[in-house]
DNA sequence: AAGTCGGGCATTTTT
DNA sequence: TGCCCGACTT
């Protein structure tokens, strides 16, 4: 293995670390994913070490299924034997194998984040305690806050004191029951069970271990507690692990990453040899020393400074905007420019520190024709219509899970209402049942008439397509569920949305054939056999890895590009307020951390970064008045050109106006003079021809009912809608 | 039981 | 300003 042709000298040095812990601080674009690939085909080739005994986790699935195929390109060997994936994924293979040592029922389920909150709420309820007056939400992220420190309800009741807390240790300890009673775990759990069975069971950790000879570990910075302690249990503090991170990218502190464990890392792994990676093969050095100026007033960091021999390249431009409306114009306008000069568009992006903030730019985008991608927003399976097909699966895998039951039972509709469900689950109470026994046992005399044929009807309807578990491979028992529910049925008619919901549904079916052709030898298994693989891979992949096809602009947060690169980069909104954040201004850390974001953006570009701010901006509605992001200051002046607005506070109306009739800014005033009334043909840029049904409101409050040929009867912001008039 | 209305609300979201 | 959830209506 010739490693000095692919890696420089600080790279070899972390590839061919000998035995011990260390601690690779990889600078942005400092190649860490290369490091880590060759230090296991090193570790293989060079060492002699068993590749089945080479652990490598991450955080997200994309990067831990990049690194697998990497490994396995350079090692030749496919499928590799070692364990490549992410922390979740680990401790769901252990827990999956030693189910009932971790006091868990063997077919288990995997919770995720809205069946959390449904079980908080439920758990509310349980405790007599008001939603408004305690958020789910709110609740929810301190359990999980708990949990990632590994408290249980009587360790963080021990730990805390309090009003609210006290309710909280209530709220937990209720969870904690309805979430074992419904045989699930969730996300932290699968840290924190892993994590408690190695320190309880010495035989399952001495076999663990045994399987874990070397361990390496990317984007260490967002690791929680939780995460270190497993880490811990699985190599102790002297063992070899590689841990691949950089504080600089630290942006996930809210969901509980605690920088101290790169910060300190010497204090969990004492002798640990720490390197640093530099050197940088992304971007110009324009952008390195603006990125680094201003994460260098960071304190909580150790401390690097990028450098590249890419040269200087162009300097960062700076553009003040009036508002939102103007930024996402010259934001648009300077992609395009970009663009024309050679950068396809999938190579352009534009990073927000909100989602509020994509509107006005996609309205934008949208307007010119620009071809764009919003990456983010509602994930694939969280969405309405997959998820009533995971609940249905997962009601066949167990009929006991309540919490898909209650979605299910009345989706479609077919006559099983609030109150009928409210009288079976208290016919189910009385006798101790859960309401899946109680239909089975037709516990339901005390039921009107109609709601039982309902119910009876419901019960057989599972009935039946459980039985086709042992009989049917998964495939066909998902088109019969599918086509015997009723589910597919309903998205029949012909409007975009319809159409939105079969085109996921079709992406559902191609996206479980997939994951079950894996394994092509279970491929024909019946259901029984392959559903648990299939649920699990559902619960943990957010989404379909699918954007990457889609060509165009990339419109994305700064949390969401972390890991991206592109050749140019647009950072909006960097007003005070936004980034930072107004609920990060108290704190010190907090500020750090958006310091930090901003690092992460700028530090995705390739060639030209581009930033932006307005001086006033639409927020919530209302206008506000906007002063420039502290952080500009601390980019050196040298590196940047600046410029602003032509037109600084002049004309909204008339712009308003001058984009609701037809386009361009300086569109004839002439046709302002045509009134919108009804019956009235307009053309949308995307919607195509259609005709006026009815206006509302006045000036820029207008709003428009337009039947179009294509897309069916819509309702505009005659703003915003860039209507032509045809 | 299902649609309609209106108040409250509005960072970020790897698994 | 828009969206989401819960309450209200038919």
């Amino acid at each position: 293995m010739n490693l000095a042709d692919a890696l420089n000298d600080d790279q070899i040095a972390a590839a061919t670390h000998g035995d011990g812990p260390q601690l690779v601080l990889a600078g942005a674009g400092s190649g860490k994913t290369r490091v880590i690939t060759y230090r296991i085909g090193w570790l293989v080739e060079e060492r002699g070490v068993d590749p089945a005994r080479v652990v490598a986790v991450t955080f997200t699935n994309k990067a831990a299924s990049e690194m697998r195929q990497r490994v396995e390109s350079l090692l030749g060997r496919s499928p590799l034997e070692g364990f490549v994936g992410t922390f979740h994924r680990f401790g769901l293979a252990m827990l999956r194998r030693w189910a009932e040592r971790a006091g868990l029922k063997p077919g288990f389920m995997i919770f995720d984040d809205s069946d959390q909150i449904a079980l908080v709420k439920r758990a509310l309820g349980d405790e007599g305690l008001d939603e408004s007056a305690y958020p789910p939400r709110t609740m929810l992220s301190r359990i999980s806050d708990a949990k990632s420190r590994l408290l249980d309800p009587e360790a963080y009741a021990s730990a805390t004191s309090g009003f609210f807390e006290e309710r909280l240790v209530r709220v937990y300890r209720r969870y904690e029951h309805l979430l074992r009673q419904a045989s699930a775990v969730d996300f932290d759990d699968l840290i924190a069970l892993p994590v408690r069975l190695l320190g309880q069971d010495e035989q399952i950790a001495a076999r663990v271990r045994g399987r874990v000879s070397h361990l390496l570990v990317d984007e260490f910075q967002d690791t929680n507690h939780a995460q270190l302690r497993l880490v811990r249990e699985l190599v102790g503090p002297a063992g070899n692990l590689t841990a691949v991170g950089d504080e600089d990218q630290g942006i996930y502190r809210w969901r509980g990453a605690d920088l101290d464990n790169v910060l300190h890392f010497e204090r969990f792994f004492p002798g640990a040899v720490v390197r640093k990676l530099e050197r940088n093969y992304r971007s110009t050095q324009t952008i390195l020393d603006a990125a680094g100026e201003l994460v260098a007033c960071n304190r909580k960091r150790r401390g690097k400074r990028l450098w590249t021999d890419a040269g200087d390249g162009e300097p960062i431009e700076l553009y003040c905007a009036r508002d939102e409306m103007d930024e996402a114009a010259w934001v648009v306008r300077s992609a395009g420019e970009l663009a024309r000069a050679g950068a396809p568009w999938r190579e352009i992006a534009i990073l927000v520190r909100t989602n509020a903030q994509t509107r006005a730019l996609e309205e934008e985008l949208l307007r010119t024709g620009t071809p764009y991608a919003l990456i983010g927003g509602t994930r694939f399976y969280e969405r309405a219509e997959i998820k009533d097909v995971v609940a249905y699966l997962r009601v066949l895998w167990d009929p006991r899970d309540e919490l898909s039951i209650g979605r299910i039972v009345n989706q479609p509709p077919r006559g099983i209402g609030k109150a009928t469900q409210q009288l079976l689950e208290e016919e189910a109470g009385r006798s101790g049942l859960t309401v899946w026994d109680a239909l089975v046992l037709d516990r339901l005399d005390s039921l009107p008439a109609r709601s039982a044929r309902a119910l009876r009807a419901f019960r057989d309807l599972l009935a039946e397509l459980r039985e086709d578990l042992d009989r049917v491979p998964a495939m066909a028992l998902l088109e019969k569920l599918l086509e015997r529910t009723g589910l597919l049925r309903l998205y029949q008619a012909n409007d975009p949305d319809s159409q939105a919901r079969r085109e996921n549904l079709r992406e559902f079916l191609s996206a479980a054939q997939e994951i079950l052709t894996r394994d092509p030898a279970r491929i024909e298994l019946p259901a029984r056999e392959t559903l648990p693989d299939l649920l699990d891979h559902i619960a943990l992949v957010a989404d379909l890895d699918g954007w990457r096809v889609e060509r165009g602009v990339a419109v994305l947060t700064l949390h969401s590009a972390k890991g991206l690169e592109f050749r140019s980069v647009f950072v909006t909104g960097l007003e005070q307020g936004l980034l930072p954040h107004y609920n990060a201004q108290e704190r010190a850390d907090s500020i750090e951390e958006e310091r930090r974001l901003l690092y992460v953006g700028m530090t995705r570009a390739r060639e030209r970064l581009l930033l932006s701010w307005c001086r006033r901006r639409r927020v919530a509605g209302r206008f506000q008045d906007q002063e420039p992001s502290p952080f500009l200051d601390e980019i050196p002046r040298l590196l940047v050109r600046s410029q602003e607005s032509p037109a600084p506070y002049a004309g909204d109306r008339a712009r308003g106006v001058a984009a609701f009739f037809g386009g361009a800014e300086d569109r004839s005033t002439s046709q302002e003079e045509r009134p919108l009334t009804r019956g009235r043909r307009v053309r949308h840029p995307q919607l195509g021809d259609g005709i006026v049904l009815a206006v509302e409101g006045q000036g820029p409050a207008m709003k428009l009912t337009v039947f179009f040929e294509r897309a069916g009867k819509r309702k505009l912001v005659a703003r915003f809608a860039n209507l032509e008039m045809v």
